[in-house]
DNA sequence: GACACTAACTAAAACGTTTTCGCAAACGAC
DNA sequence: GTCGTTTGCGAAAACGTTTTAGTTAGTGTC
């Protein structure tokens, strides 16, 4: 490999002047700046990140801590868009991005150590379970971090708003005239109980009684739980007209009910889901969904990790909430 | 950050006999290296990456080139799956992952030398189009690379056996009575290639006459394409039994066609997919399919990178095949 | 007691940068 | 001509490791 050594002999000049050439400083003729700046190029010469690190302390490096319990990690359509976006992102800034190794590491080490070591600036978390003491020790560490859809104390975070998009959902549903509207909901998080939360906020500002039947319980992205819970709704003696489902790929679960039981999506029953997935779109019938703001999430995320790394002193903590959008498919039906 | 130099003046040893201790060499007294081992831990010590990788020129770090023309990048479930299995692997060996940056990178750097700057020992190649001179460039370099599902003479690669995964389909189509069999296949590539000549060749095994009319095109996962054409040969006068579809997710183009016409799966007509995702396990009826082997091909792939790192002389250009699974579901059915 | 040998450790160079400081030459002002 | 000031460049230290080539002390052999 050539190196600014190779690069200085070949002009006669010292390996400062040609790194400071190269780095726009001020302090060197132009004619020689070019001189050096061509031979560099004509001799293919690249920088050393390794040596720059040690001098300057920077790798232009991110992390992305992603845990994927039971497979669903990067083939989690919602997470694995936002990531897309943020790596765009970054990358448009100058920035690479690793994953954070969250297999069990040879040396035993854990992830903030990982993360020093590997000497990544900045972390995103998201898709992990932020209560075991590894992550929290990231968390709290004093590594610049942005946590999506979590929000922790002092720490910017990224999140779709759910309060919000639930509730244009829910008014939504209650304008087409449901009174009759059934929640299977996802296990608890703060997504979950932020979208719950809207769901009975909503209800009770249309003057509808909550009915507990009405809320059940499956993991995200469970077709067949959701299945389960949407045959007991289904058999119950006043059934509900429209049933959310706690994600778009789980009412997959949920339409396969509803079709066992001869019943026809939206004339018999109203299905709903959550995301906004590529899958939503070409379901028959079409999804009627909350879209989330995948490219906005991810993209913020970027910006505001690299906003801590750059402008350490005038980045604040933020909480950043992105909206969704109702997608209006045809799973659903206007009554009366 | 507490360096060698810290552990070696609290030890009162210098830095040589620091590194020494803790790279476990053997010029090293036992009480000395386990005094030393437990202070380093004692104080939070961390190798420095930077300055190991200046001296070794090893990083422990691979690339990933994986362009997602529109989005459907991370996306795309099949190489979700094999880049996580990759990582899985390449982490239990001590490797760390990143992103080869395939946006427009500022200083206007090629793949290759995106790669070398970045210090990534190693790149795995995937979902892209490998026929652009800077892709051509990295395959072409002296950094140890593996392709996954294209071919390069002299380089390994590793790939779905889609040859024998379509001679598995076809010959159970076949078995299964199904002579009229209509093949809607993606756009030109190795994958595609094969997958149409073993089409072919089955239909010969079994004396069929393949007709021009069955055999269509649409892009891989482009299911309003996949819908258009299903449509088509549909409404041919002498229409198919059955149709295979690019792959999976296209396939839901395909049933939302028969659906139109009012039309069952499979008592109407039979359809078939190509990928085994999740998604092919959850329709309704299941998906009759091919389940590529993702999780080997990740990991064999992993292995073959690394081994061409670690022992470059006496590793083999490969080119290995992982056979996939015909997943019998129930959008088949058994003719006569 | 001389010799070779081994074990345990160290000094110092090297890796490829960045950056501080200094120096010389050129320049302008008076 | 003298004195600052500016411009352009180089020497050298530093970053945190690894590794080579010692050095020293101890051990065993004859």
């Amino acid at each position: 490999m050539v190196s600014m050594k190779d690069v200085a002999k070949e002009c006669g000049v010292s390996v400062a002047t040609v790194s400071k050439a190269l780095n726009g400083y001020s302090d060197v003729g132009e004619e020689k700046r070019r001189e050096i700046k061509e031979t560099a190029r004509r001799m293919g010469y690249l920088p050393n990140l390794s040596a720059r690190a040690l001098k300057t302390k920077r790798t232009y490096n991110l992390g992305i801590l992603f845990v994927d319990e039971a497979q669903s990690g990067l083939t989690h359509d919602y997470f694995s868009n936002i990531i897309e976006s943020f790596k765009v992102t970054a990358e448009a800034k100058g920035y690479d991005i690793t994953f954070v190794n969250c297999s069990v590491p040879k040396h035993g080490r854990s992830y903030y150590e990982h993360c020093r070591y590997r000497g990544l600036e900045g972390i995103v978390i998201a898709c992990i379970d932020f209560y075991t003491p590894e992550a929290q020790e990231l968390i709290r560490s004093d590594l610049p971090v942005v946590t999506i859809d979590y929000v922790f104390d002092g720490r910017t975070s990224v999140a779709s708003d759910n309060v919000r998009g639930m509730r244009e959902l829910m008014e939504y549903l209650c304008g087409l005239g449901h009174r009759k509207i059934a929640y299977i909901h996802g296990f608890d998080s703060s997504t979950t109980r932020d979208r719950l939360t809207s769901f009975y906020r909503v209800l009770s500002d249309y003057g509808i009684e909550p009915r507990d039947e009405y809320v059940r319980q499956a993991a995200y992205r469970d077709t067949e739980e959701t299945e389960r819970q949407t045959g007991e709704l289904l058999d119950l003696p006043d059934r509900p007209s429209c049933i959310i489902c706690p994600d778009d790929f789980s009412a997959l679960g949920c339409i396969r009910a509803v079709q066992a039981r001869g019943l026809r999506i939206p004339d018999d029953v109203s299905v709903v889901g959550y995301d906004g997935i590529t899958l939503s779109q070409v379901l028959e019938p079409r999804l009627t969904t909350v879209r989330q703001d995948t490219r906005t999430i991810g993209r913020r995320a970027a910006e505001e990790l690299i906003s801590q790394i750059e402008n350490p002193r005038t980045t604040f903590a933020e909480k950043i909430l992105v909206p969704g959008e109702l997608e209006r498919g045809e799973s659903v039906r206007k009554l009366n």
